[in-house]
DNA sequence: GATGAATGAGGTTTCATTCAT
DNA sequence: CATGAATGAAACCTCATTCAT
């Protein structure tokens, strides 16, 4: 009774690019807004304005759709982080404006959705693909972090970068998450100030 | 002391009060599996051995009984964190020491049920009455935190008692997070010193 | 995302197995009258008098559905055919009267429910499950009829007994099925004598 | 000679004829391989390897598709059992071997499409305009069978020659299908002998 | 003529919850 | 107290068909 594989359509026209853009759209904010599990895949379609059916012409299912908004998701952070390198930004009498831009960076990187950014740490613990690609992209960062520690070893205090990389990394990502959505009151600019101030005091002397 | 029209049924025989727990362990276990939204009733009540029926008979459904199986977890957490409490382990000189028995804390209050822990911070997005209990929770860790802090006031260096509080709490757990659910293989010992060196550089001189 | 084995209920209590069997009746009749691809899982719990929702903790689909009756339409039909066996009819004065038993038999075989036996043959071909049950019932009738032709082995005059057996079998039903479905006007009884005369002169000196 | 609202394309050029053609040749092999209800129309059009708009342009519908291509199924059966036509094999001294001429010229007709043949019994019983086409064909094929059989009757031992053509062409039908379809190691030149010695002892003194 | 994108009715299936036993 | 059968809203998904290009 079972039928062979599904086919997706793969736009041609203009017009089924649009379509699409218009679901991955939809996608992106019901998803931020309501979560993965609460947004259903006529709401998604409702949204974008096109009917259930090109829903599923366009995707597999809605997994499948969480999936490509969110390799698109991370390539734009991805690319967020590279333009705004912090390659040049390096001055040996102001090391905590590196730091500062390096926050700075990844806080805008999270300014692109929010909302998203968070979910998909949610939706990653109940599907193997997405924690896949989840973990990818955050190994990526990881790389480029220690490789940024690794260009300034000779300024550095600490010996042991890999973990460093990790601790840094994973602090900025943590305290920019709390800002973004902490109800609390605390202040941005105080977090930011003293989370550098922290990151510089650990890595250099 | 609401009563109303109530239809959760009250233990009172140890016969009860046992299905009750077992409801509690099945949830607890299959939420920390499998996630909230991938478990379904009917499974807990297999895993606790008990038919549907009795599930409704004591929670009035299922997201009730995760705010119970949470209430549950904060205070057994709450309760690690107090009776292994850092208040008597401050040595003026081995400040580190203290930020080590901090950390070590946190870590064992996680070892209590890592997956449940996770799993709050994912429905909690999707839910305000989950929400406001999981921040007052925070809250109440945090102003501990923050007594703690003043507590030692003339110590540390750092002015911003406040925001200090809150990164400290937040990179703690967030690479107590790291520690139980990362898949790369960063050590954990490594993990644990470089954090402790990095929060004890950050408040002391 | 995918959940692991769907889990069928095995009615324990007296009302799942009313439930269970008014199903399987609702089934047969809406599968007899309108077809298997014509009908939905809907209308069949409807018919039945249930909710959807039954319908599916008793069969895992329709096709497990159809199958069930199948393997029990199959039974009766076998039953029918032991029952009223051609074994106590041979009389050698009058062979004649031995195959006008056998039509009548199956015949009446057909009787349990014509439709449903007809829409086997259909929905047969596009589903190897289907076709596998039908084709061992099939084969076991074929085995039944080619033992009795054996047993009268020296009054037969075809020595080709295999063969003859599947001629047989494969006629019979066919003028039955006409019988029973064909919307021409010709007469059932004409159609049996004929047949068992033809059969007769078939066999017999 | 209908013409009110008609959509339906009637292709004047050469190139409209093809796509025609195309459609219907898909459709046979699909309807034929995987049956009526498994096929849809995309993939008719997707075989035809054309687009569905195209199907739409020269077919009013999928049922529409299947009553052409079953209409131009029938006129070819028809044609071959007429050009391989039994009229002229009767000779009064080989009965037998008119038979055979009759039971293979039937199997050569069948050779044409059997996977559609058998369709067609599968769709008729859900749909009334295609069970009128079937019928009338039948009845055309039993009333040519009526004829010939009163042109020999005089040779012929049987009296009721209305049901002797319904036996006899039903069952040659029967046997060709189980040839054709048969998972059965039946060997066809024994099934065909036999069969043919049926109706020859059936017709013939 | 030809294309393939868009539609949406309607089928399939799940599962939180209620209720009869 | 305990059981598990029954419910049905709501999710998921397909496909015949129409329509813009």
């Amino acid at each position: 009774m079972e039928n062979a594989e599904r086919k997706v359509r793969i736009p041609k026209q203009k017009r089924g690019l649009k379509t699409k853009e218009q679901i991955i759209e939809a996608g992106l904010t019901l998803f931020s807004d309501r979560g993965f599990y609460k947004t259903n895949s006529k709401e998604i379609a409702a949204e974008a304005g096109v009917a259930i059916g090109s829903f599923y012409a366009y995707f597999k299912d809605k997994k499948t759709l969480f999936l490509e908004i969110m390799t698109k998701y991370f390539k734009m952070v991805a690319d967020t982080l590279k333009n705004s390198g912090t390659n040049n930004t390096f001055d040996i009498n102001n090391k905590q404006m590196f730091i500062h831009t390096l926050v700075r960076n990844i806080l805008s990187a999270h300014e692109i959705s929010p909302g998203f950014h968070r979910e998909i740490s949610i939706v990653m613990n109940s599907d193997p693909d997405i924690d896949r690609i989840v973990t990818e992209h955050e190994d990526r960062i990881l790389e480029n972090t220690l490789k940024t520690l690794k260009q300034y070893k000779d300024y550095i205090r600490v010996e042991d970068l890999e973990t460093a990389a990790v601790i840094v990394y994973r602090c900025i990502e943590e305290i920019v998450h709390t800002i973004k959505f902490s109800k609390s009151t605390t202040d941005e600019n105080r977090l930011v100030n003293e989370l550098v101030d922290m990151i510089s005091r650990y890595l250099f002397d």
